[in-house]
DNA sequence: ATTATCCCTATCGAATAAATAGGCTATGAA
DNA sequence: TTCATAGCCTATTTATTCGATAGGGATAAT
C-alpha cells in the first residue's frame, strides 16, 4: 500500500485539528502547517477538500479556523480517505479496454481487496489513530 | 484501490502461462501478449520480474518460454504483487522525514491497511482467481 | 550458421501528484 | 468604517511515476 501525501497530510491535519479543539477552540492552516511540518498553502487545498466533504467546519476572517464537524470518535477514516483520494477506496475498478481474462481478474481480485480496504478503514476512526498516534512524554504532556 | 497496469498485465500472464501449460508446454512473450492484447516488450519486463521472483521458469532459445514454476494452487497474489509492484505491499511504510504526529499516525494506518491487504492476498491463490475468471461458452469451451 | 527465443538496460513521453502563486471574500477588532 | 486576518478558489509550474519503446546481448534448437 502506498499512501499519498495528501492523504498523510489530511488525516495528520485532522487529527492536530483535534486534539487543539477540544475546548471548541479553532486552529489555523498555518498553525497545522508549522506543527505538522506541511507547505501551508498546499494544506489549504486539503482542507478546502475536507471542508467540501463536511468533516471540518472553518469560520472565516480574524479569528477565524478549522474545528471538527463531529468528534473525532464519529470520523472514519473512510471518509477522509474517500474525501482526499478518490483512488485508493474506489467504487469499482476502472473500466478500461480490457476484455476477457484480463478483465475478469482484474474485477474479481479487485473486489476483493477493496472489500478488504474498506472493511478496514470503515472500522477506524480518527479518534482511535489519534489514541494511537500519541505518545505521553515523562511528564505526561503529549509528545506531538 | 488502484491497480497498476503492471500489476494486471503480470496475473493474466500468469493465468495465461498457467491455462496454456497444462501438459507441461510452454508459452512465449509474443504469444501471451497477442491473446492478452499487451505490448510484448513491457511484458517481456514483465516477465522477468517474476521469473526474478521463482514465480515461472524460463527457457531461452528456439521451442523456448514460459511455464510456471509450481502449480497455480500454489502460486498466492500475494506473491505476484510482491514481484511486481513494490508498493502496494510493503513491507514497511516508507521512512519519509515526517516525525511525530505526521509519523505516526501513517505507521499505524498503514500498518493496518498492510495488514489488511496481505491477509487477503495471502489467502487467494492463482488458481482460484483463474477459475473465477474463466467462463465456459455454449460448446463447452473456455472463452479467454 | 541461422533463427527464435529470453535477457537486460537505457530512454522517452504522458499522466499524475505535489507544490506554488495570486487574487477574491468574509469577519472581527481597532 | 477601515484594516488586518483569516479562509476560498483557481491557475500554473515543477517533480515524480508509470507505461511504453528501443536496441543490443546471450542461448539453444534446427
Amino acid at each position: 500500500m502506498k499512501f499519498t501525501a495528501k492523504a498523510e497530510y489530511g488525516l495528520a491535519a485532522l487529527a492536530d485539528i483535534a486534539i487543539h479543539s477540544e475546548q471548541g477552540e479553532k486552529t489555523t492552516t498555518v498553525e497545522i502547517a508549522q506543527r505538522q511540518n506541511i507547505s501551508h498553502k498546499y494544506l489549504e487545498q486539503i482542507l478546502l477538500q475536507l471542508r467540501q466533504a463536511n468533516l471540518i467546519r472553518a469560520s472565516k476572517g480574524q479569528k477565524g479556523g478549522y474545528s471538527l464537524m463531529r468528534p473525532a470518535s464519529g470520523i472514519h477514516i473512510s471518509d477522509v480517505l474517500n474525501a482526499l483520494d478518490s483512488s485508493i477506496l474506489a467504487d469499482a475498478a476502472e473500466i478500461g479496454s480490457e476484455s476477457g481474462l484480463r478483465r475478469n481478474i482484474k474485477d474479481c481480485l479487485w473486489d476483493k481487496m477493496n472489500g478488504a480496504m474498506r472493511a478496514c478503514t470503515d472500522r477506524m476512526t480518527l479518534a482511535e489513530l489519534i489514541e494511537q498516534g500519541i505518545c505521553a512524554d515523562d511528564s505526561g504532556n503529549y509528545v506531538i
